[in-house]
DNA sequence: CAGAATCCGGTCAGATACTG
DNA sequence: CAGTATCTGACCGGATTCTG
């Protein structure tokens, strides 16, 4: 289960083992926070490929300072692979990669626990 | 699979149920996120039931502004329970909710993603 | 002990305008 | 088309101090 913690042996390195574990769960919470992220995603998901402009447009009221930003984060995570086709004018594609689509089962998770808590607290009130 | 979305019928419609699933994503994504949140959550898992100078203790870092904070999000979202004892001077306790327990997968799941990317983006450097 | 109140710097994200 | 630049208000989170 997660963040389980062997009761036995000193708490120090129980805390110092859990310590690591938890900034793996941040790294990846990072990853998928920000307003944006998950809706690019989706979208990449979606169209498969697509150019900025119609990436921009397909997710709505994103600004392009936004888009291009989150664009580089999710590049850089290798979510999200960038090619420039030398034409005139250039054309830039976006795409999700293989390793990318490995995220739909976290972002399933998060959306399954979330649908779950939504009618839970719908519930307590 | 997460975001699937059907390729049949009208773009509108399809994207529109999207985002209704987005928001269930970004709910999950808020409560867990935050720079205490899964600390808390953790820290409760382990100690059960914990005074709040004792949780700010096991923590580390934290301040009562933040804890404070943290802890009243995450009883609004009944992940946690906060109980006043009428001794003198009052005892308050918190601890995790079972239902706070159901976190646990989502936190996994996160964990798993997180640490198999950490070694994925080291590779490629 | 269990917090609340205040101050304050840094970052986030939107609006708008501009470039090649 | 594919972005960059700048300005700005909102918010996050830390430090410190104070209360019952």
């Amino acid at each position: 289960m997660a963040l389980e913690i062997k009761r036995v042996g000193e708490k120090k390195t129980d805390m110092k083992e859990c310590s690591t574990k938890i900034l793996a769960v941040r790294d990846a919470l990072e990853i998928f926070s920000g307003k944006w992220k998950i809706p690019i995603i989706g979208a990449l998901i979606y169209l498969e490929t697509s150019g900025f402009k119609e990436l921009q447009r397909m997710i709505g009221d994103i600004t392009p300072k936004m888009l291009s930003k989150e664009l580089k984060e999710l590049e850089m995570n290798l979510l999200v692979k960038r090619t420039v086709e030398d034409t005139r004018p250039v054309t830039v594609t976006y795409s999700i990669t293989e390793y990318g689509k490995t995220c739909q089962s976290v972002i399933f998770e998060l959306y399954q626990w979330g649908e779950n808590h939504r009618n839970k607290i719908k519930e307590e009130m």
